[in-house]
RNA sequence: ACCCGGGUGGUGGAACUGGUAGACACGCAGGACUUAAAAUCCUGUGGGCAGUAAUGCUCGUGUGGGUUCAACUCCCAUCCCGGGUACCA
């Protein structure tokens, strides 16, 4: 008998998919332990080998939690909205709701075919209108939902109405710009007027933001379109516009995020990614008055009792007030509303000038390019508050409008960024800290002696902190702040392919729809193009637009972003047949947090924090029972394509191997990866590839054109995607999944090399050796093992449940590798260890090892075996002993077993035989030991 | 530019908490079986030097420094590669 692998995986996977294998209910006795995959997005280019890496991991995972008795949840979805699938309806007319179902039945295809445990009977699309409903359902609840300070968690909307009634504002303002008003103001105040504070309130909210405006094109860009500075379609210009935007308030939840992370198990890199994404800091936010001789009126005001008709004050966020006698310009981003008040006349074409500039830089562009450094003078003097210096104010676009207050005050000797644009617009540099700043770069101590500081002279820097800020709010101009330098999200998209808001407009006024109107599906359209003044192609429909109802009111017709649908999945999953309820209660608290979570770390900032989010606003509601979504994190590597590049010589037909490019003017293009072994190109098969190559001629070094190679994301466009299909195909889905966990740490990103799958599928035709010969027939037996035999079996064991567990499943499948080797050599054949060994194995090889367990004439699936207990007494492991000598002195490692105290590891080092041919009757003259296991001796 | 990772033989990688660097696999070379091929099995395989050989010496974990009896592992600096940077998902 052989190995016929395909026979036999097409087999078990019909069998499965007959019995329900993998089908869970909500009311077991059994531990629960849920399994999740960030779901896909169904691309057109299909899967590729870089998908299933995860997946296979958290298969791993699940098969191996089924064997040690977990009712295990393992669902798996589409992330079906977005805007690829609305870029190819653009490009070819085909409506994404067409093109989405075909790509997911491709990648459902491919995904059955790699044998995963998913419960099929549970996936979800984020595109269905059975699923978005909730999804607008939610959408609502943020919407009717604020935050109240004192209780830290979300509340009914109508609770804040409530409290307006009776009390108005004053008792519990909570925000910097709240204005205050009384019970008596907020009933007076018309419905508009109210609805627009309450606005000011709700976690989903509406409000202006800046876009990325295509005129040519007549819409909104995402910065993934922009490629430096113009359209990705077109090349054309692209600028900032203010537009209406909905938004998710993510920053009233900055501080139980990061608390949060606190309890949860993910890696401390990714945990740091999200804490400095939210970037909290202490500080202080202080005004300066400002004077100008530009004729327009009024600045912001100061906190307290200042004339604020009369005088511009400028404010400021800085989390070293230490240094406010080391200021000596200040900067505001360029969009500041106050840059037009304050620019003096002579300073006006200049600053226009500039502002020009800036529009059309990204803000990357911004923060990146930090060497040519830009700016201009707005001609206008900020007061110094302490010693009355005039300070020149500046605008510049190294200061983003959207952190702090939009505006700096610089301090060249501190920060090196202030102190690169003092030096290049030769602004005087004022030192505050003597001997700590040298004048060549800035130096951002806190623990130096504060010199020409006035009141905070011989102070230390980190002492004169809070006294500077008792100072500053003394003086009535500034106060102690807390600041983030995360935003709240923005919400909407000027886009067709997403979830469209369940909310209608009249008067200015957004109205939510009742419940029992949802879902509001998206309606068909024929065209893609935008709407008028960048508006969604929503817009167009105008009897969609505008409801029935009211001839006078507008639907909303932007559309929510791709990470709407995927920040509530995993509840989904757990009732994804509820008509009446986004999930039960009782679900929800069955399967409460997901225990596993794989993805990749490309999510780490985006859908990690507003799931968690959502998560928390859920909570706080009422509506579920935990406020983590995910206890455990696993970040899979990605894995990235090896692209090939063939060179054509400019103006000519003719490609140039790499070895001689440089010999000629040439430019590279990508080449097929399947056209290539390794990197000597198949030249035929590249003719053949496309009709442009049909007479390409080729010059050759030694006889071979050798590519070149690029590691790239993998991708359609760049031709160096690998197809999972052709290697299951070729070595079965075995194979694949062992050959794709074997190529490195789950964690790490790696380039795809198919190379070395033949050493995986070599392991699997030896394990089947194992049980029968061609020629012999069954080679198993039940003979009683022995216990080298069973040695073998327990160290696996042990060492494959300790990899898994740890996600070390490259290791494991060495460890498998051994194993079989091993047994292979002292020909072992009993029933009892290879049994066992198959239950081990079933996780990662799970077609070959049911095909097994029947042929051992074992009653039942493998599936509902339970994993083998190990047995420590097999597996004592003899210590090593070695002598070494190092840099002329002696020195022994023993190891030792573990748990000794001092004088036991003496005793043993002391007694040992290699030990003492060592020192030669000397005695030691030092014991080193390093954790009570390994020592060494000095003598 | 900023934040988070990574860099070990020809290749993917292993090395547990600082303790024999290169497990396991690919590739390559040689051999066995075969009319032959495939498959399978066996042997060798980081570089250099010495030796008929067993073996010995020496260098070696991106680069430069440091700590330590001992560093792939810890510290400082630096280069290169990948991910993210708020409208790709």
């Amino acid at each position: 008998m052989e190995y016929n692998f395909t026979d036999i995986e097409k087999k078990w996977q019909q069998k499965w998919k007959d019995s329900k294998a993998y089908e869970v209910n909500n009311d077991e006795s059994r531990p629960k332990y849920y399994v999740l995959d960030m779901f896909p997005y169904p691309s057109g280019a299909g899967l590729h080998v870089g998908h299933p890496l995860g997946y296979i991991a958290s298969d791993i995972i699940s098969r191996h939690k089924r064997l040690n008795g977990f009712n295990v949840l393992h669902p798996m979805g589409y992330d079906s909205f977005g805007l690829p699938a609305e870029q190819y309806a653009i490009e070819t007319g085909q409506h994404p709701a067409v093109t989405t179902e075909q790509n997911i039945n491709t990648f459902r295809s491919q995904l059955d075919n790699i044998g995963f445990s998913y419960d099929w009977s549970r996936v979800i699309r984020t595109s269905d209108p059975g699923y978005y409903r909730w999804t607008q359902w939610i959408f609502l609840k943020l919407f009717n939902s604020w935050y109240d300070h004192q209780q830290n968690k979300a509340r009914d909307i109508n609770d804040l109405i409530d409290l307006f009634r009776t009390g108005g504002n004053a008792s519990f303002s909570q925000r910097r710009h709240d204005i205050p008003f009384t019970a008596e103001e907020w009933n007076a105040f018309t419905e508009e007027q109210q609805q627009n504070i309450l606005m000011q309130y709700r976690l989903a909210y509406s409000s202006y933001g800046e876009v990325n405006w295509c005129e040519a094109l007549g819409t909104v860009l995402a910065n993934d379109e922009v490629v430096n500075g113009v359209s990705e379609r077109g090349g054309y210009p692209v600028v900032k516009k203010k537009m209406r935007q909905w938004y998710l308030r993510i920053t009233e939840y900055a501080d139980r995020l990061l608390e949060g992370l606190e309890k949860i198990d993910f890696a401390e890199s990714l945990k740091e990614q999200q804490r400095n994404w939210i970037g909290k800091s202490q500080g202080c936010e202080m005004s300066f008055k400002v004077k100008s001789d530009s004729a327009s009126s009024a600045g912001q005001a100061p906190e307290a009792g200042q004339d604020a008709d009369t005088e511009k004050w400028l404010k400021v966020y800085t989390t070293r007030p230490d240094t406010i006698f080391g200021v000596d310009f200040m900067v505001l981003a360029p969009e500041h509303d106050l840059v037009r008040q304050i620019t003096s006349d002579d300073q006006m074409e200049a600053v226009d000038h500039y502002l020009d500039y800036v529009k059309s830089r990204s803000e990357r562009e911004r923060m990146q390019e930090v060497k040519q450094i830009s700016g201009c003078f707005t001609g206008a003097y900020a007061i110094h508050p302490f010693n009355g210096k005039e300070i020149p104010v500046w605008i510049a676009e190294y200061v983003l409008a959207g952190y702090g207050t939009g505006a700096i005050m610089a301090v060249p000797c501190g920060d090196q960024r202030d102190f690169n644009f003092a030096k290049h617009f030769n602004i005087p540099i004022t030192n505050i800290i003597g001997e700590h700043f040298n004048g060549e770069e800035a130096n951002p101590t806190k623990d130096a002696i504060l010199q020409n500081s006035g009141f905070l002279d011989g102070l230390l820097m980190k002492d004169a902190i809070d006294i500077a800020i008792s100072k500053i709010e003394e003086k009535g101009i500034g106060k102690r702040q807390v600041n983030y330098r995360m935003r709240d999200a923005g919400f909407s998209r000027q886009r067709y392919w997403g979830e469209p808001f369940p909310i209608i407009w009249k008067n200015g006024v957004a109205y939510p729809l009742p419940e029992n109107e949802l879902p509001l599906e998206l309606p068909h359209v024929d065209e893609y193009s935008p709407g008028p003044e960048g508006e969604g192609p929503l817009a167009n429909i105008k009897d969609w637009a505008i409801p029935d109802s009211d001839p006078e009111a507008r639907r909303e017709t932007s559309s929510m972003p791709g990470y709407a649908g995927s920040s509530w999945y995993f509840l989904r999953f757990m009732d994804p047949h509820n008509n009446s309820e986004f999930c039960s209660r009782k679900a929800s608290d069955y399967w409460g947090q997901v225990d596993l979570y794989v993805g990749g770390t490309e999510h780490a900032v985006g859908h990690l924090l507003y799931s968690r989010m959502w998560t928390k606003v859920l909570f706080d509601l009422g509506l579920i029972g935990h406020d983590e979504p995910y206890k455990r994190l696993l970040n899979q590597g990605m894995i990235q394509g090896s692209s090939r590049f063939v060179y054509r010589v400019k103006g000519s037909n003719q490609y140039v191997s790499a070895g001689l490019k440089d010999r000629y003017d040439s430019t590279a293009l990508h080449a097929d990866v399947a056209l290539v072994d390794g990197l000597v190109l198949d030249t035929e098969a590249f003719k053949l590839w496309k009709p442009e190559y049909r007479n390409a001629e080729f010059i050759l070094e030694n006889g071979k054109y050798i590519c070149g190679s690029e590691v790239e994301k993998m991708s359609k466009s760049k031709f160096n995607t690998v197809n999972p299909d052709t290697l299951v195909d070729n070595y079965g889905a075995d194979t694949f999944r062992m050959y794709e966990m074997f190529l490195g740490p789950i964690e790490q990103s790696k380039p795809w090399d198919t190379k070395g799958i033949e050493g995986v599928h070599r392991f699997l035709r030896k394990l089947w050796r194992l049980f029968y010969d061609e020629i012999k027939g069954q080679l198993w037996n039940i003979d009683k093992a022995s216990d080298a035999e069973l040695k073998i079996l327990h160290k696996t064991i042990k060492k494959v449940s300790e990899d898994t567990e740890k996600f070390n499943f490259n290791t494991a499948v060495s460890a498998f590798m051994v194993c079989v080797n091993e047994l292979g050599e002292i020909k072992c054949h009993k029933k009892e260890v290879l049994g066992a060994l198959l239950i081990i194995l079933s996780p990662y090889a799970p077609h070959i090892c049911e095909e097994l367990w029947s042929l051992l004439q074992n009653t039942g699936s493998i599936l509902n075996a339970s994993y083998p207990a190990f047995e420590e007494k097999y597996v004592i492991e003899t210590s090593k002993d070695y002598p070494v000598s190092v840099n002329g002195k002696v020195r022994t490692n023993i190891g030792i077993s573990l748990d000794a105290s001092s004088e036991d590891v003496e005793k043993m080092v002391l007694s040992n035989e290699v030990v003492k041919k060592w020192l030669e009757g000397k005695q030691p003259k030092k014991f080193i030991y390093v954790k009570n296991k390994m020592i060494n001796v000095v003598i």
